[in-house]
Formats: C-alpha cells, structure tokens, sequence
DNA sequence: ATGCCTACCAACCGATCGGTCAGTTAGTTT
DNA sequence: AAACTAACTGACCGATCGGTTGGTAGGCAT
C-alpha cells in the first residue's frame, strides 16, 4: 500500500508486507536452513503470493543474504549497547555471559541464522559480505576483555578466553532442545544455574585446592 | 556382483555398490544436509542409478537414518575401546579431549552429520532412535569422569566437566573452517596448542592467583 | 533347462522447485 | 487527464524433486 523501500520502518502498526516477508524469511530459514525453504512457503508466510517476492528480492539468495546481514547488523549494535566499563575481570566476564546469553534468547531465530554460516560447509555463501562483520563482532569481544588482561594469569590470552566463553554460550543454545531430554533426570539444573557454574569454572579451575 | 546384504564387509578390494552408496551418502548429507542432496547426487557420486538407490532403501528418509545411525555406533565403539584407568583427573581428562578431537577428526563426516541432529530443530527426526544412542554415550563419558569425582572441588559435577569438555571440543571443531579465516593474524596458535592452553584453563582457572 | 532371487537400470510419474511474464491496482507527478 | 511508478497477482516455464514401473543380467538351487 504505501509506497517506501524502507526495511526499518516499524512504526506502522500494520507492519509493510516487505516487513512481513523478512520476518517469516527469517524463522523459516532459521528453523530449516536455504535449502529447507521454498519461496512459496515464505510467500504464504507472510501472506503474498510468491511473485511478490521475487519483486522485492531478485533471488532467493538475495533474500537469504539480506536476513542474514540484518541478522548480524542487530547483533552488532546490541554489543555497540553494551557498556561495561571500570569492572573488574570476574564482574566484567559474567555481565558478558549475561548480555550475550539474554541476547541469543530474545533473537533466537537470528541467532540460529547465524549459526548456520558459522557452522556450515563453505561452499553455501563462502565469500559472503557476513564474514567481515562476524570478525568484527569477535574483535569486540576479546577488546572489551584485552582491557582487563593484567587480572589474566600468564599464558591465557584474551583471545583464547573469548573463544571459550562465546563457544560455551552458542553451544549450549544450539543443544538446549535436546539438552532436555537428555538430562530429564538430574544430573544438570536450570539454564542460568548451569551458566553460573561453568563461569565458576572457567573463573577459578575445577582443580581442588591440594 | 557379489549377492551379500552385509554392509560391514570391507574385506572386498572392490567396494559393493551398496557400500559406495552408504560412504557416498554420508559425505554429503554432512556437508548440504537432508534437503540439500537429493538422491540422484547420491547415485551419481556412488557410480549407480538412481532407482538402485531406491532398491536398497525404501525412502530417502530411511537413507538417511542409516547413515546417521552407522555413524552413532562407529562413536559408540570408539568410545567403548578407550581405557584409562588408573589415572588421575588431569591425565584422564587429557586423554579424554584427546581421544575426542582425534575422533572427529578421522570420521569428520559422520561427526557432522550427528552434529547436524544435535543442533537441528526437533521437527526432524524428531523421535529417531539415534537419540538414546547419543544419550547413552554421553552417559559414558560422565562415567568416566565419575570415577575421579573426589579430585573435583565441590560445586563441580562431572556431568559439567563432560558437558564443558565436549562442548568446546566439538564447537571448535564446528568452526574450524571459520577459525582459519577469522584468526590470520596471530591470536591463537595451532589446534593442537589451543586446545592445550583451554585444558589447562579448565584446570587451573583464568585467573591469576592473588 | 528351468525357475527363482538379487542387483541393477532406462524411462517414466505427479508434484514442486526457482524464476518469469503479462497485466491490474493505486498513489504521485506533470 | 495523461504519464509514470511501485506493489502486487495468477498463470505459466523448464528443470528437478522423491519415488515407481517394467524389464534385463547373472548366480544358484532343483
């Protein structure tokens, strides 16, 4: 109806069928992957017919790498958000945790999205314009911990701390629905209970004191 | 040429068709996924048609399971063959993310198909019978870990240590490829020192005694 | 030799895939 | 009022999808 090729106009409450089309686009390949996902599923998603798609995307590569660069784009600014100045390395590391964790369950779908690339074969988008910004992403993480590196013990880097702790974060997402089931009876508690103990961990070893 | 149903018969110089389709398979549902191989890639790549491939497996979905499945005992065996006992915690877990890593990295293909099951959405094979095998080998894992609970500081149970240790092992290997492109410039070293250096922060902690 | 079974293949089926096209509607510009 | 443009649709395209069918080749028991 309103003519506009503005994406991030939310302030319709009747939200634009473009809106409509990159929202449903980003649940259904986040759920099933490119190859999982037929336009005409997305189409009736977000309730036009198909060829209306391929009006606002010329494939559906295009489509595909549009949801997956917004994806990246809002992960960015939500680290961009993140302050956490004159904190020390243990308070600092668990508001780390605690923002990245908060954010991979408020955009799950991106998250999974994003994922995907990490994860998958490199022959689906090997040189997309999504690998500089993910670098970036991690760049800023191990800057924010690079600022409290004299608290480090000598041999760990920040790098190698960042890595542990973003892995940890996304593996434990990627795996929550079959975690489940997998530990109905006891050995593990709550989400944020096992967050907690596996920083406990990384904090202090599982060594006991000899 | 030969009329035999054994699968596990590689005594043959001349691999049986049925084998090629099964190693042909599991190559490429790794790499593209269920959707994203279709049969006739298989039969091709397995030097069949593709009808041959419907005389050995009544749908593609059976195909699939399998793979899956062979590739879940093959983890399940390895895993079976493993001793060390009389060892401490330090040298038993060392040995444990060694065995681990080198696993995926001799059946990376079967690795990436049970990684695809763990970290898809439920929709897929929702209830196969691969989940009570990756159930019971994680089960096995923590039973090893077990057997030197005592070492353990207390809050740490071994069902965190095993889920921590498998996680990064196997969210490293995920992201291998990614690894290389996004750490050129110095930050980490090899696999083989990096996994090191996060065994020795899982010991002893990140932070610099006071 | 005859029958039987397994392995294997070319050709085919309806459905769906990504993508195109001609045409309609409606708001904007001149 | 005429011209233009973006948004949108139904019908269609060739290709490929998962799966079927009818039949051939050859080893084996009788």
């Amino acid at each position: 109806m309103v003519p506009t090729l503005l994406a991030s106009a939310y302030e319709a409450s009747e939200k634009s069928a473009l809106t409509r089309i990159l929202v449903e686009a980003e649940v259904l390949f986040a759920e099933r992957g490119f190859d999982g996902v037929s336009i005409n599923e997305v189409a009736l998603a977000a309730g036009v017919c198909k060829a209306n798609v391929f009006h606002h995307f010329a494939t559906k590569q295009e489509l595909y790498e549009r949801v997956l660069t917004q994806a990246c784009d809002i992960f960015g600014r939500s680290l961009g958000a993140l302050e956490l100045k004159e904190q020390g390395l243990a308070a600092r590391l668990r508001r780390l945790v605690e923002w990245h964790n908060a954010f991979l369950h408020q955009r799950p779908h991106g998250t999974r999205l994003i994922l995907r690339e990490l994860t998958g074969s490199p022959t689906v988008l090997e040189r997309s314009p999504v690998f500089p910004l993910i670098q970036n992403n991690f760049d800023r993480v191990v800057g924010l911990l690079n600022e409290v590196s004299d608290e480090l013990r000598e041999g760990i880097s920040p790098a190698l701390v960042a890595k542990v702790v973003l892995s940890l974060n996304l593996f434990g997402f990627q795996t929550e629905r079959v975690n489940e089931k997998l530990m109905v009876v006891g050995s593990l508690a709550t989400r944020s209970e096992l967050q907690r103990q596996w920083l406990d961990l990384l904090l202090h070893g599982i060594e006991a004191p000899h």
